[in-house]
DNA sequence: AGCCATGCACCG
DNA sequence: CGGTGCATGGCT
């Protein structure tokens, strides 16, 4: 919630601290990092994410922010939330206009922090996603999008490798953050017991349990290639059912009784509360009691289940024939029992495990050792075999293959990055031509030098560790870590000014320096390296 | 003890 | 005089 400071004309939004450093991408300077975020009307805007020492701890602010705040006329007591779409991890903003209109919420965001912020704890659980509500597509803030951590891992992305996604409110004088996992010390957020329960839903299985509010029209929003159905009011969170079309083509929805795990055929515009049993099965009163029969056989639910399991979009691969697959089939079993916990996991409360190992099977129970032939019965499970048990498997192994890959391809990044600065040692802390990299902080403290990209909104820590200890800034100007820093940067400054005097081009450079160096001025990119290292300094002697 | 809204000194 | 960075003090 903005305060009179950060709704008056200084330009500058003081971060809640957790929130920033929980949230935001670590920064290591003062200087910070500029930061694109895009507003609710599509338009793009460059904050400078920094901090300032304070009390031998920070305050972080948002600088430049006051065209914004003109543009979205927004005063104080305003909210505004910063969330995240993964994976390509950008930034979005949104705003609540103060209370005097709780409904007429604006902006890009779908779920407020729910936990993380005091607009949580005036919101009343319907009101938990603000409008327009989202429907489709991944848009993503904390409570859900934790659980989501694995799939929206991304080497490109500015936020830390083992982040969540993140949205951030600010918040103002008074507001309590009781519960807060902000308040952790910690700074991975604690999980609460009735979140655990939440985060146990996948957000593709999230999206499944969504529906449009009623009596209510969609408009449909593209943000960069991502399909968004947005809606005015709050959506309501049913129960999940398995959408598919009967044998005259009608299309009908499968429901499953809270009860008896008995699955109901009903109208495809049926919408079922999040608890529903077979009495409230007003379409069908023949199957209204638990005691009447199930129509699907086990066979045809298996058919069904894939649809549930596995978004539709994502082609099944067969196991290849590779070093890889003496792993895979080893996998295969442990997969298989991670399906059936996963089975277990998906049903209601009451149909829940006595043992560790496996809930308890009831009539209905779909899980993956039920539709299972008896051992030594029935076809075996060939490497080859195309079966919805083996192939709901093998889905599951390949998406932990590629969680791996992509890890790999992490590794690999850092790693050519770092051959980069190898072979590039006159200019070890600059790559003003790169796409890639174009901006550079460089702590001392933490050993660390980062590159980023204000285009791309790339960052990368490199982990530079120097080849003494003594190597790196003690506090003195000639500590060696900042030396590297100036003497690269004064070598780049020469080599510029010698270009730009062949080819007349001083000025973009220049403008590129001051970016790198904020402190300083066009006037004296020396001077600006000195500033930037006292600066530095400063807060290490803190 | 630590956060943070805001005051205020400094600087160009 | 406005912008910037730090310090102060109220508050949790």
């Amino acid at each position: 919630m903005l305060s009179a400071s950060d709704a008056g004309r200084i330009g500058r939004l003081v971060l809640p601290k957790k929130c920033a450093e929980t949230y935001f991408p670590p920064i290591s300077s003062p200087e910070g990092l500029p930061l694109k975020v895009q507003d609710s009307k599509g338009k793009e805007w460059i904050f400078q994410f920094r901090f300032w020492p304070n009390n031998n701890s920070r305050m972080y602010v948002l600088e430049g922010v006051t065209p914004c705040i003109q543009s979205m006329q927004l005063q104080a007591g305003d909210i505004v939330t910063f969330s995240r779409i993964d994976p390509e991890g950008k930034l979005v903003m949104g705003f609540r206009k103060a209370s005097t209109a709780p409904t007429s919420d604006q902006g890009n965001e779908a779920v407020n922090a729910r936990s993380g912020d005091a607009s949580a704890k005036k919101t009343k659980a319907g009101e938990v996603f603000s409008s327009p509500h989202l429907l489709k597509g991944r848009l993503v803030s904390p409570g859900i999008s934790q659980i989501n951590q694995a799939n929206s891992a991304d080497q490109t992305s500015p936020w830390p490798k083992d982040d969540i996604s993140r949205c951030l409110t600010k918040e103002v004088v008074g507001a309590k953050r009781k519960n807060s996992n902000l308040g952790s010390k910690s700074k991975r957020p604690r999980v609460e017991t009735e979140e655990l329960i939440e985060l146990k839903l996948t957000w593709e299985l999230a999206q499944g349990l969504f529906r449009p509010p009623p009596n209510n029209v969609s408009s449909v929003v593209v943000i960069e290639g991502f399909e968004f159905e947005e809606y005015e009011d709050a959506p309501i969170i049913g129960r999940p059912t398995i959408f598919a079309t009967d044998n005259s083509g009608e299309k009908i929805q499968w429901a499953q009784c809270e009860s008896c795990f008995k699955w109901r055929k009903l109208p495809a515009d049926a919408f079922l509360p999040s608890r529903w049993t077979c009495s409230d099965n007003s379409w069908d009163p023949e199957r209204s009691p638990c005691s009447a029969a199930q129509e699907l056989t086990a066979e045809e639910l298996v058919c069904l289940l894939p649809t549930i399991t596995q978004p539709p979009s994502k082609k099944i691969k067969a196991a290849k024939r590779d070093p890889d697959s003496d792993e895979a089939l080893q996998a295969l079993d442990a997969l298989a029992n991670l399906a059936i916990q996963e089975e277990g996991e998906n049903l209601p409360e009451s149909s829940q495990a006595t043992t560790t190992k496996h809930p308890r099977h009831r009539p209905g129970c779909t899980c993956i050792v039920c539709i299972q032939p008896p051992s030594g019965k029935g076809p075996k499970h060939e490497q080859t075999c195309t079966c919805n048990i083996c192939s709901m498997v093998k889905r599951r192994f390949q998406t932990l293959m590629s969680r791996r890959e992509k890890k790999q391809s992490e590794k690999e990044a850092e790693k050519t990055a770092l051959q980069y600065l190898e072979q590039n040692p006159e200019f070890p802390l600059m790559f003003p031509d790169d796409e890639e990299f174009q901006l550079c902080t460089v702590s001392p403290i933490e050993k660390t030098v980062n590159l980023a990209s204000p285009l791309k909104g790339n960052i990368i820590d490199l982990n530079i560790q120097p080849e003494r200890d003594d190597e790196v800034s003690s506090g003195s100007d000639s500590g060696g870590m900042m030396r590297l820093v100036q003497d690269a940067t004064e070598r780049y400054l020469r080599q510029q000014r010698l270009s730009s005097s062949r080819n007349g081009n001083l000025g973009s450079k220049q403008t590129l320096l001051s970016g790198v160096f904020p402190l300083g001025t066009n006037a004296s990119a020396s001077s600006s390296v000195t500033e930037s290292c006292k600066s530095v300094h400063k807060e290490e002697d803190r």
